[in-house]
DNA sequence: CTAACTGCAAATGGTTTGCAGGTTG
DNA sequence: CAACCTGCAAACCATTTGCAGTTAG
């Protein structure tokens, strides 16, 4: 099954309709990788569907969302970014508050920090959400302030 | 040392002047210890200080946070969240995004999960800004859909 | 065919900024 | 008194919404 249509499955399931607009917006999350905030993905999007409005964009991103098909990111106060979900590949993120680059953590730690944090305190994190902020190994090194 | 001395001296020594306004900020974050949004803040604040403006406050947000008094939060696309930073009790915070309570999480958990994270990732977390995001307790039991 | 979706344009709401006074150190 | 800070009002910008027309199922 292609890309294409996986995504596709997935929005059907959830009773949503497949248009044209829902095709570009998946496709330009799912092949940017990185993570792009609403208006990002609007601008990519509209070189391959020129009409494409911007009010669209954050229904679909809304709906893609509540449909577990997309994760949400907030970094810092910056605007909430997207990036698509990836059932085999659970990561977390790691945001830099220097450089503001985004890392990934990988599958196994996240379990593992999910799993101490329910453990200790009852709360379920949500794989998909982890985020984390601070000072990459780099920029912690420049920090000796 | 009062506790508006300790804040004053704390402005000072970042070259920062003391007026009635950035004290009635400062006193209110302290004063209500849980997490205020700027806007929350000017509301309080406002009571004491009636010619309060909001710019002021968002001006004042931003001088604190960059002299390290108070600590920022996002939970999700919330707006982001203001708490006064208690440097003897680094704790994190737990959003829960179906019900939007905040709790916090103890100081030994928080500083042993910072440093599980720089062992495996070299990522220095500020413990002052870790938030995980997830279901708490009772609405992970309510999941059950 | 009809419920869902889109484009458009206007509204919203939090945050930022320029500027003319006022205050702190 | 000079640099800094505040209030005010306008600007900004991301996001949301109402509505009329279009389209997927």
């Amino acid at each position: 099954m292609s890309c294409g249509e996986r995504l596709a499955a997935e929005l059907r399931k959830n009773n949503f309709r497949v248009t044209p607009q829902r095709a570009v917006i998946l496709e330009t999350i799912a092949h940017k990788g990185g993570h792009l905030s609403a208006q990002e993905v609007y601008i990519e999007a509209r070189e391959r569907l020129p009409g494409l409005n911007i009010a669209t964009v954050y229904r679909t991103l809304d709906s893609l969302h509540s449909a577990g098909l997309i994760d949400l990111l907030s970094s810092g106060s910056k605007p909430v970014h997207f990036s698509l979900r990836n059932p085999s590949n659970p990561h977390g993120h790691l945001v830099c508050r220097k450089c503001e680059r985004i890392f990934e953590i990988n599958p196994a730690f996240v379990n593992r920090i999910v799993r101490e944090v329910k453990q200790e305190t009852g709360f379920v994190i949500d794989a998909h959400h982890l985020t984390l902020t601070g000072l990459c190994e780099m920029c912690a090194v420049d920090d000796l302030r």
